[in-house]
DNA sequence: GTTCCCTGCTTACC
DNA sequence: ACTGGTAAGCAGGGAGC
């Protein structure tokens, strides 16, 4: 849809239908009666199973749903006429399942058709910094000009629709192809029809269903099969204490030269096998018996599986030997060069994943049909025993361990001091003592591997790192990975994190490169060097955008209420940015990542200004080169000071400046 | 005008 | 109206100085 900012009617609309590849167009304008008429008419002809567009959730599908019962006739069913897109007859007793509905601001449903959000799909599986159509498509196909041509002002779209009708046709036609083309590019809707086929459940609920739905699908049909009851799910609030999680081993700032890296297979899911964990074997009348499954800190009690095996660790070994299976043929299939059942093979181990890892979250959670708080504290307690454990006895060998998060172990390599940690070249003489020492670490991993690995808490041996980096903080490393790739790897920082800006981002890979090739002085030479060049205002704005999601509530009428999620909405930026994008005419819809510059970094609150240059083709805004200098600075200082230099020093500079002068 | 502490918030890791 | 916990870090704002 091309719609009024002035009227928030429709304008004009553009369907493309995609049929097995083969696409045609359509175009509708005119009266806006004609419109809708016209896209409901096309539907109905053309049955489609999924209904795609950029942003429909929250834009084009509430805005077709208030056009036509604005402007439309008053009866449910004869709005049917121009919004009646469900698979069903146009009849008055099928009134309610002829138009597209939305219950409590969640998904859409509309009877026999699939609408699935290209913008929500790109959100999910690429994570972009920022969502709008124009810089996706620029990210996905970066030579493709006509993909992201920018022809028409979308902030003055009255204006262009009555100058230039032809040209905002045009444009509204090619942002139609861009969400198939997306939808292709991410295999969406393979990856739905994939997780419907290992839940056993339709591909509308793998699309839009929820966690708890594709459990129940296997779940509610084994219990029917063994004949045992199925519980109803209680309604109304029920607040319970937190269930304790996974643990977390303390880092140490520095270098750790060579590393083995090592996880569990599928670790909640292997334990709630391993201990029959589940709610038909939960004793709960407080009974004891030798040959219970006594967790190691509560003491909560499971029938041993002899006796009685869980539905749900039963479901679980099923899926697990699933993936295995669909593995093997993976890698049979591209032995033989058989592209689709290698494509094939490969969606369903994913899906089977994404199934196998969903069992926890929803049997620890407090609302769930077959919940029992124990059975996720239950989970919990185990794996951080069996973790712990290993911990302990490899630090009573003498072994160091490193860092650990809830099911991985990075332990220090027993290796020749000195051995160099960055790949020297081949001809070199130190490449021989490189090479023996990611041996012993390759033989290392496997034994511990070997060493630790029990019925049903199967341990990995997934990397070799030639060197591990953190400045002290959990979650936040990096890895100079040497097997089984060699790449490198780097985990929470700033890097990874879509609310810094690529300028920082930039810099901070560089130096990790250096950081891991034992050069750290010149890291903190580059940063420096970095800082100066945004005081200097030598870098463009745009490698300095921020952006974050914002929230918000749709009104009635179309605008934005940001106190109903927001205790104080204007003292947070990303509000600010997105109420100047609205003032702009650009539009928000709530959830959407909006990007800002800061203009002025001492006020407080901050000065920022949108960034509107992607959709409007603007000048950038005039950054606050000192605000930029010393978030650089404080981000690059926690990471050099762990080589003496810290975030003043850095700040300070070539140029002799004291923390106090910007 | 600092400094320190707390709160609110998002985004990461697993 | 619905899957979990653990953790880092930014910005704003008030208190005590």
């Amino acid at each position: 849809l091309e719609t009024s900012i002035r009227h928030n009617t429709i304008l004009c609309a553009a369907a493309v239908i995609d049929r097995g590849g083969n696409r045609s167009e359509h175009e509708f304008r005119g009266e806006e009666r004609d419109i809708l008429e016209g896209l409901t008419r096309l539907i109905r002809d053309e049955d489609p199973d999924f209904i795609t567009g950029y942003n429909i959730d929250n834009f084009d599908l509430p805005r077709i749903i208030e056009r036509a019962e604005e402007s439309g006739p008053r009866s449910r069913f004869e709005q049917a006429a121009l919004c009646g897109w469900g698979r069903v007859p146009a009849i008055e007793s099928e009134a309610k399942r002829l138009k597209p509905n939305r219950a409590n601001n969640r998904v859409w449903r509309l009877t026999g058709r699939i609408p699935l959000d290209a913008w929500w799909q790109v959100r999910q599986t690429l994570r972009p910094e920022r969502e709008s159509l124009r810089y996706v498509a620029n990210m996905l196909w970066p030579d493709d000009a006509d993909k992201h041509k920018l022809d028409v002002d979308a902030s003055r779209m009255d204006e262009e629709w009555a100058a230039r009708p032809d040209e905002v046709m045009e444009y509204c036609v090619r942002d139609t192809y861009l969400p198939l083309d997306i939808l292709a590019h991410l295999q969406s809707i393979q990856r739905k029809e994939a997780l419907a086929a290992v839940a056993l459940s339709t591909v509308e609920t793998a699309a839009a269903g929820t966690t708890s739905q594709w459990i129940d699908s296997l779940v509610i049909r084994l219990a029917d099969r063994e004949n045992i009851a199925v519980p109803m799910t209680q309604s109304g609030p029920r607040r319970r204490d937190q269930i304790a999680g996974g643990y977390v081993h303390d880092v140490e700032p520095g270098i750790h030269p060579w590393v083995a890296v090592l996880d569990f297979k599928s670790m909640y899911p292997s334990i709630m096998i391993a201990q029959n964990i589940c709610s038909t074997t939960l004793v709960r009348d407080g009974s004891k018996n030798d040959s219970h499954n006594v967790s190691p800190t509560t003491g909560t009690r499971y029938l041993e599986s002899q006796e009685r095996e869980g539905l749900v660790p039963r479901l679980l070994s099923q899926l697990m030997e699933k993936r295995d299976l669909h593995k093997r043929e993976l890698a049979n299939a591209e032995e033989s060069g058989d592209k689709e059942a290698a494509f094939l093979h490969d969606q369903l181990q994913y899906a089977v994943k994404i199934l196998m890892n969903s069992f926890y979250g929803v049997f620890a959670s407090s609302f769930y049909r077959f919940t029992h708080p124990d059975l996720g504290a239950s989970i919990t307690e185990w794996a951080r025993h069996n973790i712990r454990s290993i911990i302990a006895q490899l630090e009573t060998d003498g072994h160091h361990v490193v860092y650990s998060d809830t099911d991985s172990i990075f332990v220090t390599a027993p290796v020749e001091p000195d051995s160099p940690i960055s790949r020297p070249p081949e001809d070199a003489l130190v490449f021989a003592d490189w090479r023996a020492a990611r041996a012993e670490t390759l033989r290392f991993g496997e034994r511990l591997a070997n060493r630790f690995t029990k019925e049903g808490a199967e341990l990995e041996f997934e990397t070799a790192l030639s060197a591990f980096f953190s400045h002290g903080a959990k979650k936040r490393y990096v890895g100079r990975v040497v097997w089984p790739r060699e790449e490198m790897l780097i985990r929470g920082y700033e890097v990874r994190r879509s609310d810094s800006f690529s300028l920082l981002r930039r810099t901070m890979v560089e130096m990790f490169e250096l950081i891991l090739a034992n050069e750290p002085w010149s890291a903190v030479e580059l940063t420096k060097a970095q800082i100066d060049s945004v005081r200097a205002r030598e870098v463009d704005a745009v490698d300095l955008v921020i952006s974050r999601s914002c929230k918000g509530q749709l009104r009635r009428n179309g605008s934005v209420d940001f106190t109903k999620v927001y205790k104080n909405p204007d003292s947070l930026p990303y509000v600010r940015a997105a109420k100047q994008r609205i003032e702009a005419g650009l539009g928000f819809t709530p959830g959407m990542k909006v990007g800002w510059i800061v203009i002025d970094g001492k006020r407080s609150p901050m000065r920022i200004e949108a960034w509107m240059v992607d959709e409007l083709g603007v000048e950038p805004p005039r950054y606050d080169p000192n605000f930029y200098a010393r978030r650089l600075a404080k981000a690059l200082g926690r990471i050099t000071e762990a080589f003496g230099w810290d975030e003043n020093e850095l700040l300070a500079g070539s140029r002799q400046q004291t923390l106090f002068d910007f």
